[in-house]
DNA sequence: CTCTGTGAAAACATTCACAGCG
DNA sequence: CGCTGTGAATGTTTTCACAGAG
């Protein structure tokens, strides 16, 4: 079922660490949290937390707090993380590399079930457990492991064109840490993540005195295209 | 020289995008460029990019565009990217090692010159040409080496510890990995990046039938503070 | 008395639209 | 013309502040 109504944008990255904190707090055995609380761990006004997430129903309780168990199954299933997701990486170098062994993805419900590589050369070595594929095999593998999400880890060169090959074989979502902007046609879920801007960002907060509450560092998508009527 | 303004969270994001792109464009040997064909290529209409350039004063010539060659250098300046950066890494696991030999970083000015993990038995081996040094010579090395960035590749629970360790030996900003919130006294910059919140991030879109433009992964920092006047 | 959910107000960010330069 | 820089208008997000539940 696609989208209900339109959630804002920075509430959405929100989400996410509300859930990574909850998650925390379940697992050291706390029961309820208020927004106050939350909001005091994660830098947020508890007015913040409260309208988040009663963007999505009715979770707390007047007087007691939200029930943390409860509201982890709501969040999780609201963002997608009750389902299996199957994702493959592309490019063996470094980071693919570090990412396929990273395993807190597989933890977390994302199962990286692939790993290709352009250079032939290195088809059949092993990444983290899982034996490296050229790039001919991508369309096929992707389509029998039922992969859904892509993670592009090449050079920024190809990685358009990695981009490209991964919505053709059918994935739905892209993770891209190349240093570019990735485009891919509606419907398509796209999120990149760039060192060294971020690294970058570091360097503007710590040069210009930024107090920056909350900088987010790299990502893109269906940008809100920039149409003008600059013909009439 | 601190602050001189204050700069919207979201154009500090824009102005890396800005970055990369123009110094692409100038390695490719354009010489000028519109606000227009800028944004065309990053998903952001013309006036936002002239808003955001005009945040730091008048590089635009009216008629003609923008030098990119002089906006690169204003831009780099402005950000902090004239100074020099050295940096450590702290984890020399998956993704410490990762970071370490990603060249894109010191192609882009900023140095790694040294590598920390905890494990003693780590100690003395090599991570990307670097030799792994144990936590004890934290803060030697950083003062010795006038280090000035640290970036956190350690697991969730020792990743507070180590920013502490950090800011104490001298750093003026942090580029976090690990999975939580990090907390530094004020004046000291923090930036986060989660993979599994941008792998999250990427099922929400994807779940959601979100169009998402421009989504951020993760990050942090000195938030604005729940301060709440509750007693009264 | 604590804590949620939520309209209404305030703050913030983006887009429009145009004067003016080359 | 084409293009910048910028006030004014619009749209979005956050904060305030309070009614009502437990």
């Amino acid at each position: 079922m696609p989208h209900r109504k339109s959630i804002p944008k920075p509430a959405a990255r929100r989400l996410s660490l509300y859930l990574r904190e909850l998650a925390s707090r379940l697992e050291q055995g706390e029961a309820t949290v208020s927004s106050k609380s939350l909001g005091r761990t994660l830098g947020l006004t508890d007015a913040q937390v409260r309208k988040d997430l009663a963007l999505f129903g009715q979770f707390g309780h007047p007087g007691r707090g939200y029930g943390i168990s409860d509201l982890v199954d709501s969040l999780r299933k609201i963002m997608g993380r009750d389902r299996d997701w199957r994702v493959c990486v592309v490019g063996a170098g470094n980071i693919g590399r570090a990412l396929v062994s990273y395993d807190r993805f597989r933890r977390e419900g994302f199962d990286i079930v692939a790993v290709f590589d352009a250079n032939p050369a290195m088809a059949g070595k092993d990444a983290g457990g899982l034996k490296i594929r050229p790039m001919t095999e991508l369309a096929k593998v992707v389509a029998d492991e039922r992969i859904n999400l892509g993670i592009i880890a090449v050079p920024r060169d190809g990685a358009q064109q990695v981009a490209d090959a991964l919505v053709a074989a059918g994935v739905h979502g892209i993770l891209n840490f190349a240093p570019r902007r990735i485009e891919v046609r509606e419907g398509i879920g796209i999120v990149s993540v760039d060192f060294t801007v971020a690294l970058e960002q570091l360097a503007f907060q710590v040069a210009f005195g930024h107090d920056g509450s909350d900088l987010g560092d790299a990502s893109a998508s269906h940008p809100p295209d920039a149409e003008a009527p600059t013909h009439g």
